[in-house]
RNA sequence: GGCCCCGUGGCGGAAUGGCAGACGCAGCGGACUUAAAAUCCGCAGCCCUUUGCUGGGCGUCCGGGUUCAAGUCCCGGCGGGGCCACCA
C-alpha cells in the first residue's frame, strides 16, 4: 500500500466510509417512508406502486448472497418509481416461526424466541447495509404477538364460514345455520363436505330445531372452512409434526429429509378443496410466469370424468360386507367400461377391513393373504413406494357386477390406487391404462381392448393404448358404443349411467386441504379451547392474541404418537370459557376448558403478510379499510410486484390466494387476488470442482496449476470445473458481508444486477466482479477530482453526449420496467465509455450533465449517486424527479442503414433519417446509391424489400 | 414417463423475424513507468487469402421446413435444467 493513493479515489475503503453515512442520514430523513392515504404528507394524485419482497426466513446463518439479488431488483423499480411521482409501499419483515428456528433452538439449547430475535436483528443489520429503500417503520414478524392476533383473528373468521357451492363463494356461517333452520333446499352446499350424507340431509331439513344439538354441530362443524378431520396424514416422527402435502418432497420432510409415514389423525384442515376451480380460473387475469400458472394447475389437478357404481357379490353366503352399498368408482375414461374386467381399491379402502374382520365374507385362505397383504402396504413408506413401482397387489375374495357387460368380475386391492384420490376405488381397463395393463400381466388377469388407435386399428394388441381413438368390443342389448370417437362414446356413456343411475359425471381434484395443525412448540396457537366432551368453542375475539406460553422444553420425542407440545404448559391448556372469552351463550363462563394445544404451520403467517404491510401499526383491525383499498385494491388488484423464488410455488403462493380470496368473500378485504404481478428471480449459483468420477471437492482444495487447469492439492489428481448450487460443504458459500469488506455495497448490488437476465440462474463469478467495481471507478473518475474531492465538469457542451446521455436515460427507464437491469448497466457502461474517451483532463460532461447521470444512477448504486450529487446540487439525489428525455435528442439527421442482396449484407449507406422512416423514399434512395448499383452489377433486380429505419434487402 | 424452460466466442451474457456476438471477464498489442501495479488507447467468432491495404468462405447444438430475410417462427432429433410423478 502506498500512501500516494489519491485521497478521494472510489475504492473499497471509500465506500465503506461513505455508504453508511448516507444510509444513517437517509434513516435520519426518514426517506423511504410512505404516509398512509389520509396521513399528512400524503399524495392521492400520485399513482401507487406496491412492491413486495418475498420477506425472509431470518437464518442464524444470516443473508445469503441470493437474498439481495431480489431484494436489490426491487430496491432499483422502487426508487425509479419514487423518482416517476409514485406513492411507493416498500415494506420488510420475518418470516419466523416455523420448523427451521425450533430445531435450531434445539440444537443450540437456546430458546428459539431469543435466536429468531438475535437472527432478525443481524439480517435486519445486514439489509441496511445495502443501502435498501425499505420502509422500515413498517416493519413486523411473523412472531410478533401483535401481527399473530390477527393470523388467529382470521383463523376464526373462516371457522365461522363455509362455503356456498351455488355462490361459489364463502358466506358466514349463520347463513348456512338459518338456510337449515328455514329449511331452503335452494342452498347448495360444498359438494366435498363428505362428512354429512345426503340421507342425513334431507332429514334435517325444515326439521332442524328438532334436531338434536351434537346432530346439529356435527352437520354445521362440517362445512366450516377451518374443520377438524380425521384423515390420513403426513407424519414425520423425527420432527415429531405432521407436515402439509408441499412439506413432503419424494416421501421425505422438506426440512431435514427425515422418513414421513402416513397416518390417521384427527387435525385441524382449511377447507382449500372448495376454491379449486376459483384458485384456476382466476390464474387468466394474473400477470405471472407461465410455468408458476402451470404448476399451481397441476397441484390442483382438476380432472373431468365419471363416478360409476358396481354392484358387487360375496361368494360365500355371509351378510358382513354390505352387498346392498355399490362399489363406488372414479374414472376419466368412462368410455372404456365394457373393457373393465377388474377392480382395484386402495388397501386403506373399508372394503378390505371389512373383509379381514369378518370371517366367511371370503375363504379363510382368501382372507389371510389379503390381510397380510394390507398390513404390509400400510408400513410401506412412501420413499419405498416411490422406489419400487412393480405392481403388488392380493384378490379380496369379492366380485363386483360390470354394469355394461353384466359380467363377474374380481375385486383386487393393490397399492398402486391411493386411498386420498377419487373414492380410494378404481374400474381397471388393463387394456387402455398402462398400470392396469402391468397389473393384469403381472397376475394373469383378463385383457380386454375396447378402443381401437385411429391411424391402425386393431395392431398393437400386445400393448396398452391409453390415447383416444374408436370404441369397439362396446355394445350389449342395452347400450353400444361401437363406433364412436372417444369423446362421442363418453358422452352416450355418461347419459346411459345417469338414466341408469349408477353413474354420473364427475370432477375431481389432486389438491387436498390444507392441513393445518402442528404438534410443534414454534407456532401461532390455535384460538379454540375445548369442553369436557372435546366440543370446541372458538376464543373471543377480545381477548386475542392467545400468546405463546413460555416453554422451557420443547425438543421433540421422537415417537409413532404424536402428542402437541403444548400440552406441557399445563396452566396455560387449563383456563375457563370465561377467561378464554368464549360467547357466554354457548358455554357458561366458569366452564373448564382446555386449549386446543397444537400450533399453526410456519405458512400460517405468510399466508397474508402482504395485506398486514397495508396498515402494520392497526391495533383495532387486521388492516384499515381505506388503507387496504388504496394499496391492493382499485382496477389493479393485489400487489404491483411481488418478487421471490420458485420453491414457493404450491405451497405459499397458493396459500394466501386462498385466504385472500376467502377474506374477500367475507368483505374483509377489498381485492380478490394477492399478487397482481408475480417474477421469480433465479437461482445464484457457484463454481464448485469435479473429480473425474463426479464427486465433488471443496474449492479451498484445490489449485489452478495452469489457465484453465485445475488439479486437487492432496492427490494431484485433474478435476473440472462445474456450476453448482452454493453449499457449505463444498465452501463455496459467497458472503455478503464480505463482498461488501472488499469492494463495497454499491458494487455488490451492481455485479449481482449486471450478472445477468434477472429470472435466469446465474453463477458468482469472483473475477467477474471487478468489472463492476472498475466501472464505478471509471464514473468517478470522470465526474470528480481524485486529489480533491472536487467536480470534474467542463463547460463546453458536447452535443453527441447530450444525445447519448438523452439515449441513455431512455433505455435505462425502459430497462427498470421491464425488469432488464444488465442491460440498462451495459448502457451505464457505454455512455461512461465514450465521456471517458472525450475526457481531454478537465472531464467531458457538464454540471448539469453530471447531475443527470447521478440521476440514473440513482436506482442502481444509490450511495455513489448521492456522494456524486453532492458535489452538483443540494438535496438528496433519491428524492429527485427522474430526468426528462428530449424526443428530438433520440434521432439523428442521417442513419446507417444496412443493404443486403439475397439475404446477405454486401454494404452499409447513409441514409438521411427523413428519408430512411419511409419504405418507398428508402427504397429508391438506396437503388441510387452508387454503392448499391455497383454491388448488384447490372444483374436483373426481381423484388427490393425496404424496412424503414431497418434496412434493405435487394433479390436478384 | 409426463409437462415446462433452455442450448450463441475461452467465460458471464446482448440482439420488437431485419447488420449475430452489445457490455463485462479472461487474453493480446501499445502508451505512461527504471520496473511492476493501476490507468489510458487499441485489437479480438472461426477458417482461408494478401508483404500490406484487403478479399472470400463458414458460423447461434444437429437435421428438415416457412420467409425477400431465421439465433428468433414450425416439425423431428440430441443435450442440459426445472417441476410433477402409480392421481385412475
Amino acid at each position: 500500500m502506498s500512501n500516494d493513493v489519491p485521497q478521494f479515489r472510489y475504492d473499497a475503503g471509500f465506500a465503506n466510509r461513505m455508504e453508511p453515512a448516507w444510509q444513517a442520514r437517509w434513516a435520519e430523513s426518514k426517506a423511504y417512508e410512505t404516509p398512509n392515504p389520509g396521513a399528512s404528507g400524503f399524495d392521492l394524485s400520485k399513482p401507487r406502486f406496491y412492491c413486495l419482497d418475498m420477506f425472509p426466513y431470518p437464518s442464524g446463518a444470516g443473508l445469503h448472497i441470493g437474498h439481495p439479488e431480489g431484494y436489490t431488483a426491487t430496491d432499483i423499480i422502487c426508487r425509479y418509481k419514487r423518482m416517476t411521482g409514485h406513492n411507493v409501499l416498500h415494506p420488510m419483515g420475518w418470516d419466523a416461526f416455523g420448523l427451521p428456528a425450533e430445531q435450531y433452538a434445539i440444537q443450540t439449547g437456546v430458546h428459539p424466541a431469543i435466536t429468531t430475535r438475535k437472527a432478525i436483528d443481524n439480517f435486519r443489520r445486514q439489509l441496511q447495509r445495502f443501502g435498501f429503500s425499505y420502509d422500515w417503520s413498517r416493519e413486523f414478524g411473523t412472531i410478533d404477538d401483535g401481527y399473530y392476533k390477527w393470523t388467529q383473528w382470521i383463523f376464526l373468521k373462516l371457522y365461522g364460514a363455509w362455503f356456498d357451492g351455488e355462490a361459489s363463494k364463502a358466506r358466514p356461517i349463520s347463513e348456512l345455520v338459518d338456510a337449515f333452520a328455514r329449511g331452503v333446499r335452494a342452498v347448495r352446499f360444498n359438494p366435498r363436505a363428505d362428512e354429512v350424507s345426503e340421507a342425513e340431509r334431507a332429514r334435517v331439513f325444515g326439521a332442524w330445531s328438532s334436531v338434536d344439538a351434537a346432530t346439529q354441530r356435527r352437520i354445521v362443524d362440517s362445512y366450516r372452512l377451518a374443520y377438524r378431520s380425521e384423515t390420513t396424514v403426513n407424519w414425520c416422527p423425527k420432527l415429531g409434526t405432521v407436515l402439509a402435502n408441499d412439506e413432503v418432497i419424494d416421501g421425505k420432510s422438506e426440512r431435514g429429509g427425515f422418513p414421513v409415514l402416513r397416518k390417521p389423525m384427527k387435525q385441524w384442515m382449511f377447507r382449500i378443496t372448495a376454491y379449486a376451480d376459483r384458485l384456476i380460473d382466476q390464474l387468466e387475469e394474473l400477470d405471472w410466469p407461465s410455468s408458476t400458472k402451470a404448476m399451481q394447475r397441476e397441484w390442483i389437478g382438476r380432472s373431468e370424468g365419471a363416478e360409476i357404481e358396481f354392484r358387487l357379490v360375496v361368494e360365500t353366503k355371509s351378510s358382513a360386507v354390505d352387498v346392498q352399498k355399490p362399489l363406488k368408482v372414479f374414472t376419466t375414461r368412462p368410455d372404456t367400461l365394457f373393457g373393465a374386467t377388474y377392480m382395484v381399491v386402495a388397501p386403506e379402502h373399508e372394503l378390505c377391513s371389512a373383509i379381514i374382520n369378518t370371517p366367511g365374507s371370503a375363504d379363510d385362505a382368501t382372507r389371510a393373504k389379503l390381510a397380510e397383504y394390507v398390513k404390509w402396504a400400510r408400513n410401506r413408506s412412501d420413499v419405498e413406494r416411490q422406489e419400487s413401482k412393480e405392481k403388488t397387489g392380493a384378490f379380496t375374495g369379492v366380485y363386483a357386477i360390470n354394469p355394461a357387460t353384466g359380467k363377474q368380475i374380481p375385486v383386487w386391492t393393490a397399492d398402486y390406487v391411493m386411498m386420498g384420490y377419487g373414492t380410494g376405488a378404481i374400474m381397471a381397463v388393463p387394456a387402455h391404462d398402462e398400470r392396469d395393463w402391468e397389473f393384469a400381466e403381472k397376475f394373469g388377469l383378463q385383457i380386454v381392448q375396447v378402443v381401437a388407435a385411429n391411424d391402425q386399428a386393431g395392431k398393437s394388441s400386445d400393448k396398452c393404448f391409453s390415447g383416444d381413438g374408436v370404441a369397439i368390443n362396446s355394445a350389449s342389448s342395452d347400450v353400444s358404443l361401437n363406433g364412436l370417437p372417444t369423446a362421442e362414446a363418453k358422452q352416450k356413456i355418461n347419459l346411459w349411467l345417469e338414466s341408469k343411475q349408477i353413474g354420473k359425471r364427475r370432477v375431481n381434484y389432486k389438491l387436498r386441504d390444507w392441513t393445518f395443525s402442528r404438534q410443534r412448540y414454534w407456532g401461532e396457537p390455535f384460538p379454540i379451547v375445548y369442553d369436557a366432551a372435546g366440543n370446541a368453542y372458538p376464543v373471543g375475539e377480545k381477548t386475542l392474541p392467545v400468546k405463546l406460553p413460555e416453554l422451557a422444553d420443547y425438543a421433540p420425542v421422537e415417537s409413532d404418537d404424536p402428542q402437541p407440545l403444548l400440552a406441557k404448559a399445563k396452566e396455560w391448556m387449563h383456563t375457563t370459557a370465561g377467561e378464554a372469552g368464549v360467547d357466554p351463550s354457548l358455554l357458561a363462563p366458569n366452564t373448564p376448558v382446555t386449549r386446543e394445544t397444537n400450533t399453526m404451520p410456519g405458512s400460517a403467517g405468510s399466508s397474508w403478510y402482504a395485506i398486514r404491510y397495508c396498515d402494520p401499526r392497526n391495533a383495532n383491525e387486521m388492516v384499515g379499510r381505506e388503507a387496504e383499498q388504496y394499496w391492493m385494491g382499485g382496477s389493479a388488484q393485489g400487489v404491483d410486484l411481488y418478487l421471490g423464488g420458485s420453491e414457493h410455488a404450491v405451497g405459499h403462493l397458493l396459500y394466501s390466494r386462498f385466504w385472500q380470496n376467502a377474506l374477500h368473500d367475507l368483505g374483509v378485504v377489498s381485492c380478490k387476488e394477492p399478487f397482481r404481478k408475480l417474477f421469480h428471480q433465479g437461482l445464484i449459483t457457484s463454481f464448485a470442482y469435479q473429480r473425474s468420477d463426479k464427486s465433488i471437492v471443496p474449492v479451498d482444495e484445490v489449485k489452478e496449476v495452469s489457465e484453465g487447469e485445475y488439479v486437487e492439492i492432496a492427490t494431484g489428481a485433474k478435476v473440472t470445473p462445474i456450476i453448482t448450487k452454493m453449499s457449505k460443504r463444498y465452501k463455496n458459500v459467497i458472503n455478503p458481508d464480505d463482498v461488501i469488506a472488499e469492494f463495497g455495497a454499491d458494487t455488490c448490488r451492481l455485479y449481482e444486477m449486471y450478472m445477468g437476465p434477472l429470472d435466469a440462474s446465474k453463477p458468482w463469478n469472483p473475477r467477474d466482479i471487478s468489472g463492476c467495481y472498475r466501472f464505478l471507478q471509471r464514473a468517478w473518475r470522470l465526474c470528480v477530482n481524485e486529489q480533491t474531492g472536487e467536480l470534474k465538469a467542463t463547460s463546453e457542451v458536447s452535443t453527441a453526449l447530450e444525445k447519448q446521455l438523452h439515449r441513455l436515460i431512455a433505455k435505462v427507464g425502459g430497462d427498470i420496467e421491464r425488469l432488464a437491469f444488465n442491460t440498462a448497466i451495459a448502457a451505464m457502461m457505454e455512455f461512461v465509455n465514450a465521456a471517458t474517451g472525450a475526457d481531454k483532463g478537465q472531464g467531458s460532461l457538464t454540471r448539469d450533465q453530471v447531475a443527470r447521470f447521478a440521476q440514473v444512477l440513482a436506482p442502481f448504486v444509490p450511495h455513489f449517486a448521492e456522494e456524486l450529487w453532492s458535489r452538483v446540487a443540494s438535496g438528496s439525489v433519491v428524492t429527485q424527479t427522474w430526468p426528462a428525455v428530449d424526443a428530438k435528442m433520440l434521432v439523428d439527421d442521417e442513419i446507417e442503414v444496412p443493404v443486403s442482396v439475397n439475404g446477405k449484407v454486401k454494404t452499409r449507406i447513409m441514409v438521411p433519417a427523413a428519408v430512411a422512416k419511409e419504405a418507398k423514399g428508402l427504397e429508391s434512395f438506396a437503388m441510387a446509391h452508387a454503392e448499391v448499383v455497383a454491388t448488384i452489377a447490372g444483374k436483373p433486380v426481381k423484388k427490393v424489400i425496404a424496412v424503414p429505419g431497418k434496412m434493405v434487402n435487394v433479390v436478384v
